[in-house]
RNA sequence: GGGCCCGUAGUCUAGUGGUUAUGAUGCCGCCCUUACAAGGCGGUGGUCACCGGUUCGAGUCCGGUCGGGCCCA
């Protein structure tokens, strides 16, 4: 009989749906809260999800079976700029183009859809959350707690709206965050530009020449000799015939370049250090649209098209020294790729930088697992530059409930009863200061991670019981979003709660293909998990998962796969022996100490497995937990115990049923330990044993406890010492060059009465004969073959 | 440039100062032994990246070098 796993999974998946397996209730048990990492949408799954959501998975049902009431609520991060993109990508409309209502309505419908696709999928890998609800970043119920949380701040005085210099992407044309950047090398070009003084010249190389007309002074740095005299002096702008200071300060690099640097408003984040630092002008060149707006010659183009305008006209007028190509680093939208700007605009901020201390220490009374992914949260919040930008220059997100008086400059919020509110397709109000009727809603939406920080109050709203139940027990998530993800959210319930938002936060690795690079799309070198599911099985893949530790990288491999499969059908086929042999009607009772030598080794080496596996899942160490469950398994149960099992039943031994129930209580624990790792399996085997006090899923057992053996220490001597025999005698038989099956006479030299004590089966296991055993304090022995029986 | 993680058979991996370095996979040989050939039994694979130090003793601790990766500039 062939176990056909993918119909075994399917049946269980429909079972467990029908009887809402997973349902939380509420209970008398202490509970167990998880924070869920909410997934953008889009429709499949990645490897990612099927390294990490297993993970979680894993400590929820291994929890469940340690008594908690698990809390277990997914959601779906599906608002914002990725949204959007999905969106357009998908209908091929772009948000732009588009009425807002009908856009929204797209990304409404896009989303919905994405999300049940999606669930269907995290129910394949065996995921045990309770999907019969969900929560959503753009829900109406999540909308409002956004906006209230935003009206909050705002009232406190921790959200604030200003004008300055904000980070903008030129091709999404919203502003955005520092946490929405990222480094990219990029090839350039410094072009070295005349600029003349009284006497003489000046040569500043800056690979943004376009931005000459925005350049408000120059600076060198204070102990650079060569520019010591000038400080202080002013230098023309080229084309631009504007006169800039000269002025000094220690960041500047003197090797880079020639040492100095135009200050433009603004080219960096360098430029807005020192134009705050200074006090400098600010004259913008760049508009809002990424299009060029400076009182020159470049106007209207492109910034592209205006690089090589005015390297053009700079080449023309001899401006130009020298051209070097480079490659150095430059800030871009990690969504899209493009090099941000940074420009003028009136942002929504939450206050950050005042908050470094206490964010310091909040980040410190969490427990990171692993430890050292602290440094990163610490690293970040002490490079903190920026508060906050929350506001985006989108379509599809959380509205600020906000409107501004066009008379009298009032800026209006909503009150508590309008939320959630669009004050975009919303009626116009009047100002409650001066009347006026001249009112215009905010037209910004809220940056995704202003809300999904927002997630442990999210997720505890949809349970009444654990409404404000902080902290939570536990966050899991990658390591690419601690400053983002993990860091908003710190900041959040910092602000909010006064508290830490869980008591730990596991981090997950990354997933690279087979060769150890970084899977990703645009390497090609990506496997779907659904292909994996389609040929191994989700077991199989849950095996993988928890073949690293959680929060190390792991590479692909097919290798695990193979061996997942392979434990799933030897589960299969070892529960099968066990039915077989038991054969009555009669059910397997509570557990009872077994009397038989045979039945006490077994179980004394059972709970130190328990023990051990108990020990490494309590600390998330996944892999270990398993291969000491699998050790147990294949070499001791497997291999031994269950040869042994059946040696008993063909010669009916004595203790053959006491022998027998002791395997099949092993077999049990060994299923229940397996259980958060490989739900499906487990719980088709469960289902056929005979047991007398049997729950309705294995799902709903209790963790196994190490069972009393503190006796057992004889027959486990006795039995190790019995099977490095029978080792023995294998590899000798084989090196004879005998075949397994070919019946030899042995003499066995060693412990007389264990040896003999245990003879019969000893010839069972090695197809032997023992004609003779000399008491020695060396274990050995000798083979004697046909022939030479013969001639002794 | 700053920070962190990791270098152990062809490949992946255990190893938290103490015999001869763990296991998987691969490879080789034997076996369809009534749970399992998607299996069993046995075997072959290693200068523990390199250099120094601490120690009676180092894969393990310390320092440095080289290499790979990640995060942040």
């Amino acid at each position: 009989m062939v176990l056909d796993i993918h119909s075994m999974e399917k049946k269980w998946l429909e079972r467990w749906d029908s009887s809402g397996l997973y349902a939380f209730k509420t209970s008398g048990k202490q509970p167990f809260t998880i924070d869920v990492p909410p997934p953008t949408i889009s429709g499949n799954l990645h490897m990612g999800h099927a390294f990490s959501y297993p993970h979680q998975d894993f400590i929820a049902r291994y929890k469940r079976m340690r008594g908690y009431n698990v809390y277990y609520r997914f959601g779906f991060d599906d608002n914002g700029l990725p949204t959007e993109r999905y969106t357009e990508k998908i209908t091929g409309k772009r948000g732009k183009n588009t009425p807002l209502k009908e856009f929204i309505a797209l990304c409404r419908e896009q989303s919905q859809r994405a999300e049940e696709e999606m669930i269907s999928l995290f129910k394949r890998l065996g995921i045990s959350s309770d999907f019969t609800s969900y929560y959503r970043t753009i829900s109406d119920d999540t909308v409002r707690i956004s906006q209230e949380a935003f009206l909050e701040l705002v009232q406190r005085g921790y959200a604030y709206s200003a004008t300055g210099p904000t980070i903008i992407c030129p091709s999404c044309e919203t502003s955005i965050s520092q946490i929405d950047m990222k480094d990219k090398v990029l090839s350039s070009e410094f072009i070295h530009i005349k600029f003349t003084l009284d006497r003489g010249e000046l040569i500043i190389a800056t690979t943004r020449p376009e931005l000459l007309g925005s350049c408000v002074a120059v600076f060198v740095n204070p102990d650079d000799v060569r520019y010591r005299d000038l400080i202080g002096k002013e230098v023309t702008v080229p084309i631009y015939d504007r006169r800039v200071p000269v002025m000094s300060d220690l960041v500047v690099d003197t090797e880079l370049g020639t040492g100095a640097e135009m200050v433009c408003t603004f080219g960096d984040q360098n430029d807005v250090y020192l134009w705050k630092k200074y006090n400098l002008e600010t004259r913008i060149t760049i508009a809002e649209d990424g299009t060029m707006d400076d009182d020159g010659p470049l106007k209207g183009l492109s910034i592209q098209k205006a690089r090589e305008r005015i390297i053009e006209l700079l080449e023309r007028n001899n401006l130009i020294l020298k051209r070097e190509k480079i490659k150095h680093s430059v800030n871009v939208h990690e969504r899209c790729d493009t090099p941000v700007e940074i420009s003028v605009e009136r942002e929504w901020f939450i206050k950050v930088l005042d908050l470094i201390p206490k964010l310091l220490e909040h980040g410190s009374r969490i427990r990171w697992v692993p430890e050292f992914m602290r440094y990163r949260y610490d690293n970040w919040v002490k490079g903190l530059k920026w508060d906050w930008c929350i506001s985006r220059q989108r379509y599809y997100g959380v509205p600020f409930p906000v409107w501004y008086c066009k008379d009298c400059g009032e800026t209006i919020f909503a009150s508590p009863e309008e939320l959630p509110v669009d004050p975009r397709t919303s009626p116009s109000k009047s100002c409650p200061k001066c009347g006026s009727h001249n009112v215009e809603p905010e037209d910004d939406v809220m940056d995704t991670w202003a809300t999904s920080s927002l997630s442990p109050k999210i997720s505890l709203s949809m349970e009444e019981s654990l409404i404000g139940r902080y902290p939570m027990d536990i966050r899991c998530q990658a390591n690419d979003i601690i400053t983002t993800w993990a860091f908003t959210t710190i900041l959040r319930s910092l602000l909010h709660e006064g508290n830490i938002p869980w008591n730990e936060i596991l981090i997950s690795g990354i997933v690279a293909d087979p060769s150890g690079a970084k899977m990703s799309k645009s390497r090609g070198n990506t496997v779907g998990p659904m292909e994996v599911i389609e040929r191994y099985g989700a077991d199989s893949l849950r095996f993988w998962a928890s073949s690293s530790l959680p929060w190390e990288d792991i590479r692909f491999k097919e290798q695990e796969l193979v061996r997942g499969r392979k434990t799933v059908i030897k589960l299969y086929n070892a529960a099968r022996l066990l039915n077989l042999l038991w054969n009555r009607e009669e059910k397997i009772g509570a557990f009872l100490p077994p009397r038989s030598k045979y039945g006490q080794w077994i179980i004394g080496a059972l709970s130190e497995t328990i023990e051990k596996v108990t020990g490494y899942m309590d600390s998330y160490l996944f892999s270990r937990a398993r291969s000491e469950l699998d050790n147990f398994f294949w070499n001791t149960f497997c291999d031994f115990q269950l040869e042994l099992t059946k040696y008993a039943f063909k010669i009916n031994h004595p203790d053959r049923d006491d022998i027998l129930q002791s395997s099949y209580l092993t077999l049990l624990a060994i299923i229940k330990m397996y259980a958060p790792i490989m739900p499906f399996i487990t719980e088709e085997l469960y289902e056929t044993m005979p047991l007398e006090h049997k729950k309705s899923s294995v799902h709903l057992e209790d963790w196994p406890q190490p069972p009393e053996v503190s006796n057992f220490s004889k027959p486990k001597r006795e039995i190790s010492y019995i099977i490095n025999l029978i080792k023995m005698i294998r590899s000798e038989k084989n090196k004879m060059g005998h075949k397994p099956s070919e019946v030899l006479d042995v003499e066995l030299h060693g412990v007389f009465s264990t040896i003999s004590d245990n003879k019969s089966m000893i010839e069972y296991m090695t197809r032997t004969k023992v004609v003779a055993i000399d008491d020695s304090e060396e274990m050995g022995i000798k083979l004697i073959a046909e022939g030479e029986t013969k001639k002794g």
